[in-house]
DNA sequence: GACGATCTGAACTCACGGGTTCAAGTTAGT
DNA sequence: ACTAACTTGAACCCGTGAGTTCAGATCGTC
């Protein structure tokens, strides 16, 4: 039985840290904070007990940290999924459907669901989660995404207006859908339905946002 | 000490089960299922432990008793809700901007959101909870809207095309802001910002649903 | 090969909470 | 007043899980 954690531990006793964390952001995902037990936190990590709380002092450290760092990581693949929008290119509408359904992947994606099931779960019990939440939470994606339409408008393809209430309309015809959907993120959805709700997105965002009335589908 | 179920005990034994789920309601929306304890419930409800398991077998039972029921409330003043729309006066914006108020102010009641953060929480250990959502969730509601929608495109007061989808569209643009806003229901939303979130999101539906591009605001 | 640091498994303590039982009390209906 | 149904508080059983301890294994290093 000793050799179930040669799998883990035959690269040494480094980043065991990051095993734990790992493991532990799994069970938590799964279970909820109260349910998820550290024994199955350690299993999962392929790591001892004792080693996980020489690792991290507590429950609620190991909670913490293990919030923040996929936070953190999701916080940067959406602002990597806002890329094209720095260079759009020749066709807005295709350039807005690509981003968007990058967002819409990456919203799905089921880290991403987990994190958000953990955060509405336990934010009664950790209040100070909600800081995680501002710093690497939707603020700072929609203010990079105001940022982008500020450009747009500036350059007259986006209708002039207030470009944070541009970015928050837009990132709601994204992800609304999909929430109803989704079933509060039970029910894997299809790439490709994902590409149609964001293609739909984009058209009542274009009907509202561009200048002229284009009516492309 | 016995003095102190008077409050609830006076006026007799009839509904203690209905005090029960209210309190099992509220203990669950503060602690969640698994931290929720029944001595805590029985007291919130001024009732002793054993009569709630009296009433109600199970802690589990008591669970998706208490749900159920504050689901189908909501459901309810969410259909309630939507009644302007079965007479849309002259101004349809209007009676646009005065259901999208009505249904901002509902999805912010502190019952609504302690609803919502408990599906969210327990949907994994309680993956039936979704018939509930299901049956008394934003699906019934959507399609309530659909069919008022269907009526406008009808008569010719939106742009036709599919309701469903622009129900769920006119949804998301007033939830979406919200969500983001309310740090995940959280921090409590003034009643003047609840009509500019609703007014905003009454003026894109409406330039990209309604055939005129009316620019009110 | 010896040393120090770390990891491991297993057993342990301890608190908490679900669910039950019971004797005593309360109320409604007759 | 008497009964039957219900409620109450308190004690109890029992499983579970956080956090600790410890003896022994394992590894890096010299």
């Amino acid at each position: 039985m000793t050799g179930a954690r040669t799998a883990a531990g035959s690269r040494g006793r480094i980043d065991k840290r990051q095993a734990i964390l790992e493991g532990a952001f799994r069970v938590f995902a799964r279970q909820g904070y109260a349910q998820a037990c550290v024994q199955e936190i350690a299993d999962e990590a392929g790591v001892a007990k004792p080693t996980v709380y020489n690792h991290l002092t507590d429950k609620v450290t190991l909670f913490r940290h293990a919030l923040e760092a996929v936070a953190q990581t999701a916080l940067n693949e959406r602002l990597a999924a806002l890329e094209p929008l720095h260079e759009p290119g020749e066709d807005l509408r295709a350039t807005l459907e690509e981003v968007g359904h990058g967002l819409l992947r990456l919203h799905c994606d089921d880290r991403s669901c987990a994190l958000r099931r953990l955060l509405y779960s336990e934010i009664n019990r950790f209040p100070d989660a909600l800081d995680i939440v501002r710093q690497s939470g939707p603020h700072r994606l929609n203010e990079a995404l105001a940022d982008r339409f500020a450009r747009l408008m500036l350059a007259g393809r986006l209708q002039a207006g207030d470009p944070a209430q541009a970015a928050e309309q837009f990132m709601a015809l994204l992800i609304g859908p999909l929430e109803a959907r989704s079933e509060m993120g039970t029910r894997q959805i299809d790439d490709a339905e994902l590409r149609q709700v964001a293609i739909a997105a984009v058209r009542t965002f274009l009907l509202a946002f561009s200048e002229q009335r284009a009516d492309g589908g």
